[in-house]
DNA sequence: ATCTATTTGTACGTATGTATT
DNA sequence: AAATACATACGTACAAATAGA
């Protein structure tokens, strides 16, 4: 059975090239293209929608910005299929919640749900190069953090060990999820002084735990990487909950 | 202070329509401008870009499939940030897992640890009206199905009830996440056959679950809620997992 | 390395549609 | 009802990029 598609009531209130993107996508399914495969070129799409060209370029431009195409110049070239990329998809969806106000509270509600939950699922189920690979990682943050600066480096540092980790998870919404709420702390970090001053202890406490986690992962012992994780993420917030209610804005686009 | 904003080494690879998107964006927050407010008109932005209109044109539908402005024709008319809407976002992150393959198994992996959050910060929030409208939607569901057809209308109602109190969260990333994974269950519901032969005994315990569940919430009992809710999630899953696999495709826009 | 063919990208002038006043 | 102010759409001409001979 060919995918399913939903049109929320074809609303007629549409502009052409709205309609013209919507009717290409629709046939993109019908046909069962995948990524990779060619789309019709313009002059094609033109004398098929009867349309001008820059109506069907603008067509494109809109599927483009959805991620779902790639156009090229030159000879073979045109637009094809593009897999949404993860990159593309966070970008959208944090444009979503630029106006939504987060606060740093509200994305460690859902941190401490699923990320000892990923941990469960990833004991025993990644491979030794993925875990050298982590490993190798935390070296970039093995020395203790002297100065502020140093402090912000870590922090970004290891909230990309959880990306890396959200990589490797086999669930794709899960592994979105958390990669996404990572890069919603990252931004923070960057861009506000969202980062406790250097403290020894919690820097000491959190290699610790993801020493523990890589090795529960590498040990399958899914209910130690469970309850390491969950640890790991009290502490982190604890790192974060001096600064209550911060609220972060966020508005990018791949 | 004014918005972060992220740009991923700006690319020169970017064609011109992309571009002009993009200094729109960056214009737009250093402006502080927010929804509602009004962009320069195409003549303007045709002179400041020195670009044609096609191109400027090109531009402003890659903002609007982003869902950041909307453009209305007359006087008085012209392009206006808007806030991203969750029907858009949802649809541009479906379009993302359209191509993931994802499994009901995958779904229900988040359902089960993020819904039962939801049910405990809900308790003692929910004011009366959103509670009657709450128990006016459960009578849409109220009498036993009796066919299939009917069993997949109850299915849909069912899910919607989740997005209602999902709804009413306080945290907009947790209530988010929780409405499009409804989303996501009920287009499978719709355009695939994944709702099992009418079974009274889960009907019944479903139902029992939604009532326990708004009184629970009504009597700010924290520790119920989040335990009705997780036995209500161990039944939904039980009763879907006859369908092991079972893979979803899913590809709107807005 | 150069040319050539193909296909998208940009520019611009004009005409039409639409909603406000 | 008419005028106005704006976006929308069209058609054509030419520029730029790329692959292949």
């Amino acid at each position: 059975m060919p995918p399913a598609i939903t049109r929320s009531t074809r609303e007629t209130r549409l502009s052409r090239p709205q309609r013209v993107a919507e009717e290409i996508k629709d046939w993109v399914v019908e046909q069962g293209l995948s990524a990779g495969d060619r789309l019709p070129g313009e002059a094609a799409l033109m004398s098929r929608f009867g349309m001008a060209k820059g109506t069907i370029r603008e067509a494109m431009r809109i599927l483009e910005a959805q991620g779902l195409i790639r156009t090229r110049t030159g000879p073979g070239g045109g637009s094809f299929v593009h897999e949404v990329s993860s990159k593309r998809a966070k970008a959208l969806l944090g444009n979503y919640f630029y106006f939504k106000n987060l606060t740093i509270a509200d994305i460690y509600q859902l941190r401490r749900a699923l990320e000892p939950e990923l941990a469960a699922t990833l004991a025993g189920k990644v491979d030794a190069k993925a875990l050298r690979a982590l490993a190798g990682h935390m070296e970039s943050y093995a020395a203790p953090p002297e100065t502020l600066e140093e402090e912000r480096l870590h922090h970004i540092a290891s909230l990309k060990f959880h990306s890396l980790l959200a990589e490797q998870a086999s669930n794709p919404l899960l592994g979105f999820v958390i990669d996404f709420m990572a890069e919603l702390l990252s931004d923070i970090t960057v861009y506000r002084r969202l980062y406790a001053p250097p403290n020894l202890e919690l820097w000491s406490a959190g290699r610790d735990h993801q020493h523990r986690l890589l090795a529960a992962i590498r040990d399958g012992d899914t209910d130690a990487a469970r309850a390491v994780m969950a640890d790991h993420m009290e502490v982190a917030l604890s790192h974060m909950q001096g600064q209550e209610a911060e609220r972060m804005r966020r508005f990018i686009s791949e």
